[in-house]
DNA sequence: GTAAAACCTCAAGTAACTTGAGATGCAAGG
DNA sequence: CCTTGCATCTCAAGTTACTTGAGGTTTTAC
């Protein structure tokens, strides 16, 4: 463990724990090349630096968000593979940034749908059951139409 | 045909069409209860009214950043189960708003750190490689402190 | 020095679908 | 009316992204 500390390196335990990812998905990880093999103890035991870290806090927000590992592969590719010509590596990142904004429309649209629906139900609500709650149709609708919150209590 | 178009009614491949999900993970939807059985014509063939489709179009979104079948089930029933008392149904809908409000975040965080990226390439970019980009220290910094674009070509 | 906790590998399980085989249904042209 | 081609059906097996568990070693903490 001095070593660790001295070095500033961490345990396969710690660096799941700072980041969020499962211990058993870093191995995960590990095996189909996304992050790239670290160096061990005698023992066999992972160690890992700082920089492990980072890229584990992209790779489990985008991975949250419903990129796939595929998606996510590519991305973390960017900073990592100096090899690729700069027209691509910004194509990629253009490719990745128009989908998150999409993504970002939508879940503001569900934002919004909640919101009202939690509000209509604080306004109407004595304690009774909720009986005409038409939050799906208000959420489901991408279309520009007017979306109405129905009450829900 | 005839009846379809006189009822408003469509198959199951217009269905998918029009929202978005596969015609195979409509019926897989169908199988374990998140959309309620539909009305079937004497061969078998499914026949779907209006409702469904907004109810697909809730869970498509939802699944596509990030919720679970189990969550967006929850979700659903906030809609369709007009028997849970109206204190439970607000904590649900705060309880999905509020990891909606998360994600949002986390996910403006990653536009801005894409846009910038894009940009810095876009500056320094005269055709050849991409040697440091420091994309994922950039992104994966969730905590306050200031985040640092660096160029990438 | 010993017991609990963390780590290791490898195999099997799970979630949320997709893909494919094999069979039936249906709309449209000839 | 027929037939041709596309849509649909069921059921089984495959895929992705992991998790869980067995069985065994290592490390840490008292």
């Amino acid at each position: 463990m001095k070593d660790l500390l001295t070095t500033g390196q961490i345990t396969i335990g710690a660096l799941a724990q700072s980041t969020g990812v499962s211990v058993s998905a870093i191995r995960y990880y590990e095996e189909i090349g996304l992050i790239s093999k670290t160096h061990r103890r005698p023992s066999g035991h992972r160690v890992y630096g700082p920089e492990t870290r980072d890229a584990l806090a992209v790779i489990r927000s985008c991975r949250e968000f419903g990129f796939s590992i595929a998606q996510v592969k590519e991305l973390v590719l960017l900073s990592t593979n100096a090899q690729l010509p700069c027209d691509e590596t910004r194509s990629i990142a253009q490719t990745h940034l128009n989908s998150v904004k999409v993504k970002l429309a939508e879940l503001h649209q569900l934002e919004r749908s909640l919101t009202k629906f939690i509000q209509s139900c604080s306004d109407n609500c004595i304690g009774g059951p909720a009986p005409q709650c038409n939050i799906l149709e208000d959420i489901g609708s991408s279309s520009p139409q007017q979306v109405v919150a129905k009450g829900c209590c």
